[in-house]
DNA sequence: CAGCAGAATCGACGAATGTCAATGCATTAG
DNA sequence: CTAATGCATTGACATTCGTCGATTCTGCTG
């Protein structure tokens, strides 16, 4: 637990990121985008996680909040990609 | 994100971890046993969180079931003390 | 034993969360 | 332009979470 002098405004920060965390639906999303090669569509997304697709959006939202995955918007689709450096961050915390 | 093949069991398991870490106070309460050169006491941390004992007994009790501290009644007093070994657990998973 | 101090439990309540059906918006295809 | 397709938004609902006052339990001390 590298958080020294940890006042409320960081903590928040943390907090949320781990919120994104928090979730095993998310932690699933998550790993997928993670592994894939290059990024991911929601609609893979939907499907390989037997939610609906508001629910999906829903939980991909608060990734992106959290840092942890960017959304793009490409023509009709929209593609998610993994963010290594906010993992990196939240491992340092863990240290 | 190494959570190649994440099935629920595991997910589950692993989200209730990480949200221990899922609130702000849960951070500073585990970053205050953290730092602490030994054990920390439960009034010391009611004293330092600003909230009540039933309130913190609470988030304790999240952080022990999360496996990142762990309790130990001594005589009048309850000593918490951190669980590195699940810390580094943790900082693993998001390699 | 009686009294005290610290921790655990209970009950309640407002706030946040996870979920999806229904609907709206934008972009591409014909 | 129209239709179709994929994403975004809204509204509703049940569930979980954070919080604390009140109370009970437990171990120490006189």
């Amino acid at each position: 637990m590298r958080t020294d002098t940890l006042h409320e405004a960081q903590a928040e920060l943390l907090a949320r990121s781990f919120a994104a965390l928090s979730d095993p639906i998310r932690l699933r999303l998550l790993s997928h985008v993670a592994f894939a090669d290059d990024e991911v569509c929601a609609c893979d997304l939907v499907t390989m996680s037997g939610r609906s697709q508001p629910t999906v959006r829903h939980h991909m939202k608060l990734l992106c909040d959290g840092g942890l995955v960017t959304r793009e918007k490409r023509g009709l689709w929209v593609c998610y990609r993994i963010v290594p450096a906010r993992l990196d961050a939240l491992r340092a915390v863990l240290a």
